[in-house]
DNA sequence: CTGTTAGCGCGTTCAG
DNA sequence: CTGAACGCGCTAACAG
């Protein structure tokens, strides 16, 4: 009865038709539980997230990877499991249960997320994982998927130099900076762009810019990239309080239906957060399935 | 050996102790899939989000609402499926497959996803629910959670009041009102403040107050409340085309970063979603454990 | 109180 | 090609 359900090929077509009317008569619904038990796997996937981050900042982020990964693995007729995980409190998360106990065939890790306790964890109890985002730190056999940065940044600085903008400065934060790989990105890629432009690039931190305070909050710019939009907010902030004296423009990297309600322009980039879910999502199944991947990394270009 | 584990009663400390050696010893780790087997139960809860919506539109309730069910799954050494479902796509849903499976014990329906269809599966298949915001249709057995609209849009509106201003509408969707109960809740409870504070309550959608336009966007209020961000988004946007003659606030029932940066004041109010998901996984628990509930509902009052 | 055993519902043999 | 038996790891019921 196992073999018509899954597919085997040595059926005649006569068993095949009478079980199958039979499991129409009792509607029958094979138990996955059961299943695994068996076959010892769970037709599960975990997703990783930040117990800690109780931002309510609009985050697409989440969701809109979340929609992408919730796609495939549909598709392919998996669940997936929230595993929530406070910061360096590995143990005491579900997440370490969840991998512990095997509920699971493979995760999905963001790299907010993946520090090396967490890889030496998933290295240790064999599970297959993919690190959404590029890890924070190198290691030969660890799978990721990530945006662009570099590229996005490029393709938001020509943007803005397009516009006849010459003084384009970026702003990233110093914590930041050694935390999340892609702000390093973000600066590398408009360093490029303006590079190729011939442009001067100019990186100042928020308290830099407070410095060149003479200018204006914007530091004699045109034009001011925001590595992570906090950042646009804190500046907004003091903006406030000490207005620019020219009119500046504003870019940053996430959208928000409130940019164009602001006084000044902001400007952003369509980031393909979704993709990046699928993508995550496809190559996970690929190293659960021990499928030979072409590349240990994805990079998805910003439109 | 199971009888330790499980905390039963009957067992001589001795032998408790000589298993728990070589538990550590073996560092055993029970498999939840056979135990579920063998007990009929999963250890799991089920989250039912809607796919359709794939607005990335500043959503705080989706993340807001799973952190505090995350945070009682948690404690109860459960853990959570995410289920996702297309309006009006029941039977092609994950969700339809999870309930029917049983590979949950208990789900977590949003209001807006909890048909007539949705509650009949539930019930046939004997699927313990709570229904997360107040349904759409009453029938008795229903349990669900929600926040105190009507006391939160009373206490918006009284700020509004207490500030000085005397001309305050609310604007509302038309679609809305059918589609989601806490837009009437919200009308209401800005009907009976304004009543209190003997004021003329007036109600407009988008549509009617464009036709009062020879006042301005606001049509001679001095104050707008949106039932829901998204009018006032796109409020914003005719704002922008057909600036108000008048200054104008504005107040909505969702808190934004950017709402302190836009032009017109926006005064908001904080709503406790964190509260609302522990509050409703509180009681999909004691509907899993079958205790009597003291309640068939929760409101949770807005500060 | 404790050791033993029969399922839970499937996949996977192994004979026929 | 097909039916039957066994085992996945655990709980629950049953004797001791």
């Amino acid at each position: 009865m196992s073999r018509v359900l899954n597919g085997n090929t040595n059926i005649s077509e006569r068993t095949r038709d009478k079980v199958m009317e039979i499991v129409k008569q009792y509607n029958y619904v094979p138990n996955t539980l059961a299943k695994g038990l068996a076959s010892s796997r769970t037709y599960t996937v975990g997703f990783c997230y930040d117990y800690t981050e109780k931002q309510a900042v609009s985050n697409p982020f989440f969701q809109m990877v979340l929609q992408g990964v919730e796609d495939v693995v549909y598709r392919r007729n998996f669940l997936f499991l929230m595993m929530s995980m406070q910061r360096d409190q590995l143990d005491a998360s579900s997440f370490a249960k969840v991998v512990t106990e095997r509920r699971v065939d493979g995760v999905l890790v963001p790299t907010q997320l993946f520090t090396e306790a967490v890889h030496s964890l998933l290295l240790r109890e064999g599970m297959p994982f993919v690190v959404v985002g590029e890890p924070m730190f190198a290691q030969p056999g660890i799978h990721w998927v990530d945006i662009d940065n570099v590229q996005a940044a490029m393709a938001l600085t020509r943007r803005l130099i397009d516009r006849g903008l010459g003084q384009i400065g970026i702003v990233y934060d110093e914590a930041d900076k050694t935390k999340d790989k892609f702000v390093l990105d973000r600066i590398e890629g408009y360093r490029r762009a303006m590079g190729e432009a011939g442009l001067q690039a100019k990186e100042a931190t928020l308290e830099r810019l407070r410095g060149m305070s003479g200018n204006g909050c914007g530091g004699a710019s045109q034009a001011l990239i925001f590595s992570t939009e906090s950042l646009l907010l804190d500046w907004l902030d003091e903006a406030d309080e000490h207005p620019p004296a020219d009119s500046i423009h504003l870019a940053t990297f996430d959208r928000s239906p409130y940019h164009r309600h602001i006084k000044y322009g902001v400007e952003s980039i369509e980031i393909e957060l979704e993709t990046m879910g699928i993508e995550a999502a496809d190559m996970l199944f690929a190293l659960i399935e021990k499928t030979e991947l072409a590349q240990p990394y994805i990079k998805i270009p910003a439109k």
